[in-house]
RNA sequence: GCCCGGGUGGCGAAAUCGGCAGACGCAAAGGACUUAAAAUCCUUUUCACCGCAAGGUGAGUGCGGGUUCAAUUCCCGCCCCGGGCACCA
């Protein structure tokens, strides 16, 4: 057969057609194979697919496809995360309902998915925006709401008074509206919905030991410290006069008497009683400046509400101050402030002249006089009492203790994690599946009446709380309970809750009676791989593990964790910068195939980087993976059918060996590391053998290196993988094949090479048999020409000898 | 500020367990083929020095120290870059 050139989009397009009604990306259900579920997490239907997505993709796909020859059942969907707020703003804009824009968006990116061959079992595609699959969002909700896990309070949410709406956070620039950018933000309480996370906080730190083998170290590391669990000691200071109690957080109890004021957070409820008129809207003021502020340009302020409150322990009258720095989100939205001990109620008291009284002496020092800054560290208790003399550990444990006995406190732990503010007052989203009646107050959804579904017909116009309030047919309705006139909930929930379970769904997508069925569930989960960008590392893979657990424990699953093994791959820039819209330097996924080809641009994005570091997109690079498929196609074509082969000779046994390393090693970084960088650079290497010695090699082993070249492309380049299989007689599915099994014997060197140094440096090699004993390496390596010079006329002082390694000789 | 990563040729990178630094690719230069170009194929390509040449010598993995026969790899200190968290009491 003469060499024929490689036309990508000749061959692409041919398979492209080929395998358009194919089923071979089909999970089994009843398979005895044993099963292997790969999950890529899902996309945002912006409309376009990008370089980013295609290197998530492109590593997953190679996964898939390597388990499927590998003899697995393997599950590898693919869906949408298809409500958010961009279908919104584009509905203002284009006036285009978000619907209409959203499935717009799907249709042309599935067409790209397509085109890349990606494995994907599109029978399981789920998309979050459909009626049938966030009625089960709505049924998870319900099965919260009755085990008291979510729940209503007021929380504060961005306002802009010009909109008069709802501001999301990201929708909020230096502290004003992204529309009105002179405008500044204000903070209002609204009735918001909650999922108790908080509950599932220990849970979710203890069960990450399950994970430490699967999960990158950084992402583990990234979880515990937004769970952020902090021990130490809740105390009440009462009030002088009323007698109120303001309970404080702290986690050095052991420095109490160093107290020199109580400062609450201006949204601190208890303003409403300490405050007149003035100090409440000072207060209002200080929450509303800071409005999705970067706390690092906020200055620390405060002012005194003019009451006291006395200290629980020392009995002493402390002043109560508002201070701005005082988190309301976090443990009790009041501390006392130790100024000789904390280096902000230091730098607080220091602006405002509040005394600073040290408590706390180093254990090899004398207590500070006037300190110029605080002192951080634990210590010996001094002028305190009863407590003076202990170290700060202990005083710790039995203060703790005593504020228990004493009924004023005790021990407690905090979480930097707040619960799951879940209330979005969009339209573009899951109705939260609960009825207001002004007679029996808050009605969930009867479960029969689900799903409570999006109207279609909705006016956007970026105004007022929601815009489903402006949709009587959807608020007004009849109480479930009662009968009577009633409203609907208008807000819709974060988009969150529709990735944090999706992988459930795509074990049985299209149940209507269930989310799913559990034995189909048990049979699939965990997943085996799953695979995302780091920037999820939060949020979507914190709330996915709290929806499994929750899931567990209301009885619809069996696992404790969704993912066994998780890999976060690195970004993709383009010719050395960030991509963005701004810039529009974004690189198209449907340019890609279109200019070079999908094999080219998948190959390219594993071969750039390893697949967890920043690849960088060039241009001459993906040039460069294109001259490599070229070369492997033409040597294939011009091979196969070739009539005048030599016999078989010294060279076949050469280019074997170099087979079975390449293959040895594609295999091994498929179950270890990933690297797939340099499983194409010994493809390559192979490739450049062939070259080489392609006059020489004869008949058979010709013929296998094309065959098994074919079969180790195929996790990478499908489409030229699958025509060069074709061409050397193969039948069916290049990527159904048993994957080649590489044979040691095969791979082995006959010869080991060993280094052979002088004083370190390396001044010859010798080959010899492996296991060549130490001796006899010493007095070959002597021996040898190269060396000679090196060691005559010295006294070798020293030889290490490695077997099959190196030989060193220390001279003097 | 705290906590993680990382720093290797002109560039992306490799060296998987302390044992040959720079595989593979890009870019560049030279050659072959061609009327010519593209494409393709072959060769060279860390730096400095010596040599007409084959070749040789030395230095070199952010900087400074240390451990070791041997360090890109381990330890200590510092510089720079990237990421996460950031008044979390």
């Amino acid at each position: 057969m003469p060499e024929k050139p490689y036309d990508h989009h000749q061959i692409e397009l041919k398979w492209h057609e080929r395998w358009q009604d194919a089923d071979f990306y089909k999970a089994e259900e009843n398979s005895a194979k044993p099963k292997f579920y790969v999950l890529e997490m899902l996309p945002y239907p912006s409309g376009t697919l990008h370089i980013g997505h295609i290197r998530n993709y492109s590593i997953g796909d190679a996964l898939a496809r390597y388990k499927w020859m590998r003899g697995f059942n393997v599950l590898h969907p693919m869906g949408w995360d298809a409500f958010g707020l961009p279908a919104e703003n584009a509905a203002i804009q284009n006036n285009r309902p978000p619907r209409e824009w959203t499935l717009h968006n799907i249709a042309a990116m599935k067409k790209t998915h397509r085109r890349f061959a990606f494995s994907y079992d599109w029978d399981r595609e789920v998309s979050t925006c459909e009626p049938e699959y966030y009625r089960w969002n709505q049924w998870f909700f319900l099965k919260m709401l009755e085990r008291g896990l979510a729940y209503r309070k007021k929380a504060l949410v961005n306002w802009c008074p010009k909109c008069a709406t709802v501001l999301a956070n990201e929708q909020v620039v230096d502290g004003c509206c992204w529309r009105h950018e002179d405008t500044p933000v204000e903070q209002r309480a609204l009735e918001q919905w909650f999922l108790k996370i908080t509950d599932y906080a220990d849970q979710l730190l203890e069960d990450m030991a399950q994970l430490e083998r699967g999960w990158p170290e950084r992402v583990l590391l990234m979880q515990r410290n937004w769970i952020g669990r902090s021990e130490g000691t809740e105390a009440d200071f009462h009030l002088d006069g009323s007698g109120e109690p303001i309970r404080v957080f702290t986690t050095r109890v052991d420095t109490i008497y160093g107290a020199t004021c109580v400062i609450v957070a201006p949204e601190h409820p208890l303003n409403e009683k300490l405050l007149d008129a003035a100090g409440k809207a000072r207060a209002k003021a200080m929450v509303d400046a800071q409005a999705n502020r970067d706390p690092a340009d906020i200055d620390k302020e405060g002012f005194f509400t003019g009451h006291d409150a006395v200290n629980p322990y020392s009995g002493e009258k402390a002043p109560v101050w508002v201070g701005n720095f005082v988190l309301m989100g976090y443990g009790t939205g009041a501390i006392m402030a130790v100024p000789a001990h904390d280096e902000r109620d230091f730098e607080f008291c220091a602006k405002y002249g509040i005394p600073v009284r040290p408590v706390i002496r180093p254990v090899d020092d004398v207590l500070a006089v006037n300190p110029k800054q605080a002192f951080t560290d634990d210590g010996v208790v001094e002028n305190s009492g009863p407590w003076s003399g202990q170290h700060s550990e202990e005083a710790r444990r039995k203060m703790s203790l005593f504020a228990e006995e004493k009924g004023f406190g005790k021990a407690a732990i905090t979480y930097r994690i707040k619960d799951w503010g879940i209330s979005r007052q969009r339209y573009w989203g899951t109705p939260i599946p609960v009825i207001h009646c002004p007679k029996d107050g808050v009605i969930p959804v009867p479960e029969n009446q689900l799903p409570v579904v999006l109207p279609e017909r909705v006016e956007i116009t970026g105004s007022g709380r929601s815009p489903l309030e402006n949709v009587p047919a959807f608020v007004n309705v009849t109480c479930p309970k009662c009968g009577g006139a009633a409203k609907r909930e208008t807000d819709t929930m974060d988009t969150f809750i529709d990735s944090s379970w999706y992988f459930y769904r795509y074990c049985d997508p299209h149940n209507d009676r269930m989310p799913f069925d559990p034995v189909k569930i048990a049979y699939w989960f965990e997943i085996d791989q799953y695979i995302g960008g780091v920037e999820h590392a939060i949020l979507h893979l914190i709330y996915s593990r709290f929806f499994t657990k929750m899931m567990r424990d209301i009885g619809v699953i069996q696992n404790n964790e969704p993912a066994r093994r998780l890999f976060t791959q690195g970004m993709v820039i383009a010719e050395g910068a960030k991509m963005s819209k701004s810039k529009g330097n974004v690189v198209g996924a449907d340019m890609l195939a279109e200019k070079f080809g999908a094999d080219t641009a998948r190959m390219f994005v594993l071969f750039a980087a390893p697949p967890e570091k920043e690849v960088d997109w060039r241009q001459e690079g993906a040039e460069g993976i294109s001259r490599f498929l070229g070369r492997v196609y033409r040597l294939a074509t011009r091979n196969l059918g070739r009539t005048d082969f030599p016999a078989p000779n010294d060279a076949d046994r050469a280019i074997r060996r170099k087979l079975h390393q390449t293959l040895k090693k594609i295999t091994e970084d498929f179950e270890s590391r990933w690297h797939f960088n340099t499983c194409i650079s010994s493809i390559m290497e192979l490739v450049n053998a062939l070259y080489a010695e392609e006059a020489n090699i004869s008949a058979e082993p010709m013929g296998e290196a094309v065959r098994t070249l074919s079969l180790m492309l195929a996790p990478f380049a499908p489409y030229v993988s699958q025509e060069i299989w074709e061409e050397s007689g193969g039948q069916g599915p290049v990527f159904r094949q048993a994957w080649p099994v590489f044979d040691p014997e095969l791979a082995k060197e006959d010869l080991a090479e060993v280094v052979v140094q002088v004083n370190g440096k390396l001044r010859g090699r010798i080959h010899v048999p492996f296991g060549t004993a130490k001796e006899e390496l010493e007095a070959l390596a002597r021996a040898d020409e190269k060396v000679k010079p090196f060691l005559d006329g010295k006294q070798i002082v020293k030889t290490i000898a490695v077997p099959d390694k190196l030989v060193n000789f220390v001279v003097k």
